[in-house]
Parts: C-alpha cells; sequence; structure tokens
DNA sequence: CCCGGTATATCGTGATCCGATATTTTTCAA
DNA sequence: TTGAAAAATATCGGATCACGATATACCGGG
C-alpha cells in the first residue's frame, strides 16, 4: 500500500495544500475585490455553467456541495444584492429557478478572465504538485 | 489572448472547481471525524512538514495565509486541544515556537494515509480538469 | 536607556454554515 | 376525493473562525 509516511510525504502534501490554498486565496481575493463573497462567485460560475444557464436552489445546493437550506440563504443575498432573480417554477410551484442578471454576468466574466490568467500561471504547479503525490 | 468567454470556459471552470470543492470536503469531513477542524488540520500539516518539525506562530501565518494574529489564535485553540506545545525562543523571547504533540502526530499520521488514498482516486481527475483549462 | 520596530495576543465584529424546525406545494394511496 | 407523507425551500438561533483595531512583551540601535 506504500503507506509509510516519511518527511517527504508530509512536504509534498503540504507543498500541495499551499498552492491549493495560494490559488483559493487569490480567489478569495478577486471575488471580494468584484464585490462579492467568495461564495458568491462560486455561485454565479455554477449557475452560469448549468445547462441554460440556470438552476434550482437544491441544484445549487448539490454543485456547491451545501445543504439545501444554506443553497436557499446564498439565493437569497444574491437576490438582495441584485445578483440573481428567483423564480417559482410554474409547474411545480416548491421549485425556484435561479437565473443570473446582466450585472452578475458581468461580474462573472470579468472574475473569470482574471482566473484564466492565474490559473495559467499557477496550474503547471499545481499539476507538477499532484504529480509528486 | 484568448478571452473569449463562451459556454465551455464556465463549464470547465466550475467542473474543476467542483473537483475542488469535493476534495476539500472530503478533507474537511475527515479532519472532523477525527476531532480537528479543517484549520486545525491544515496546521499540522504544516508544522509536521516544515523543517525540524516546528514552526514559528509568524511562519504558520505564512504558510496558512494568515494574518499573524490569526495564527496565534489558531495556536491558542491547537495548546488547548493538547495538538500542539507554545514554547517562547530562549535567544528572542517574542518568537513562540510550535511542535507538534504524539496525539497530533498520530492523528496527523492517519489523516494523511487516508489524504493519499483520496488523491489517488480524485488526483487524476483535477489533472484532467487542470489540463482543460 | 529610550524608542521604533517586531512578534504575538486579546477583544469585539461580521459572515456564513449548520441543525432544528416551519411553510408551501405536490403526490399518492385509501 | 382527501388527507397524510414527502419534497423543496425558507426561517431562526447558535457556533465557528478570520479579520481589523488595538494591546502587550520584547529586541536592537543610537
Amino acid at each position: 500500500m506504500a503507506d509509510e509516511l516519511d518527511d517527504e510525504s508530509y512536504r509534498a502534501l503540504a507543498a500541495f495544500r499551499y498552492e491549493l490554498r495560494r490559488f483559493l486565496h487569490f480567489s478569495e481575493n478577486a471575488a471580494r475585490g468584484a464585490g462579492l463573497t467568495p461564495q458568491q462567485h462560486q455561485a454565479l460560475l455554477a449557475i452560469r455553467a448549468a445547462p441554460g444557464g440556470e438552476m434550482l436552489v437544491g441544484e445549487l445546493a448539490e454543485g456547491l456541495l451545501l445543504r439545501p437550506h444554506s443553497a436557499s440563504e446564498l439565493a437569497a443575498r444574491l437576490e438582495g444584492q441584485g445578483l440573481a432573480m428567483r423564480q417559482h417554477d410554474a409547474a411545480d410551484r416548491r421549485q425556484v429557478h435561479l437565473r443570473l442578471t446582466k450585472e452578475a454576468m458581468e461580474i462573472l466574466a470579468s472574475l473569470t478572465v482574471a482566473h484564466r490568467a492565474e490559473l495559467r500561471r499557477s496550474g503547471p504547479l499545481l499539476h507538477k504538485l499532484l504529480e509528486e503525490l
């Protein structure tokens, strides 16, 4: 099983986590700089990437690995900030569809450009550290 | 610059973030299952991976990308739970060295084994998604 | 020996997830 | 048809943790 844990094992894992943290830290700062919380940014990305560019609250929960009621709170905050619109499904009124506002689309686009640039920088390093494991 | 953002760009980035979240979610659950918070786990890993297996509070802050005073709070919690020992440097008494307790070493070892197994599973997928970007 | 700088610590605040619970709507079996 | 169970979302209270602002302890140069 190769489960001997020598110093090198810890070093490699720590280096990977450090680089991961760097990326997430960059992402957090980028989001906050655009007036979003990190989770709001992730929510926008998940919704934008969904088929049709829309999502149910429950699907958002799955996509972000949250409890449904936490996704509901997140959706309420998105709407409160003018980033998303909530709309009951006509056929099943329990379900709530989430769509991004124009403003959210624009913010997400600029964040995505920044993230692609960052990944072009840190991607290869992450790639290398991942291979050391 | 290849900055056109089509649906596929968003999809690829979202897929990468989702897999990242899955890994971090696994890690969180593993840590909590071992009686640690996620940050405590990361702190143990960083300290264990440092040369000599010890770290200053300020170095911990750098390693985890935290403000020094946040690292100080984290160190206090670690000590409070019997996971680390704080010891003033003899030469410069402002500095505080952190060393892991035996119990922390054991918990970290078991978590590290679990993480290596998880990375053997999710690593290749992360690798692939990273290349799509 | 005093003063600016460094390392760590404390306090109050804000954000956000969660558990437990509530509300609304649908489904389905009797 | 109807009422009980299930499903989707929402609300409330509590807990955690990093942060900004600030405080304390300690070092070094002049």
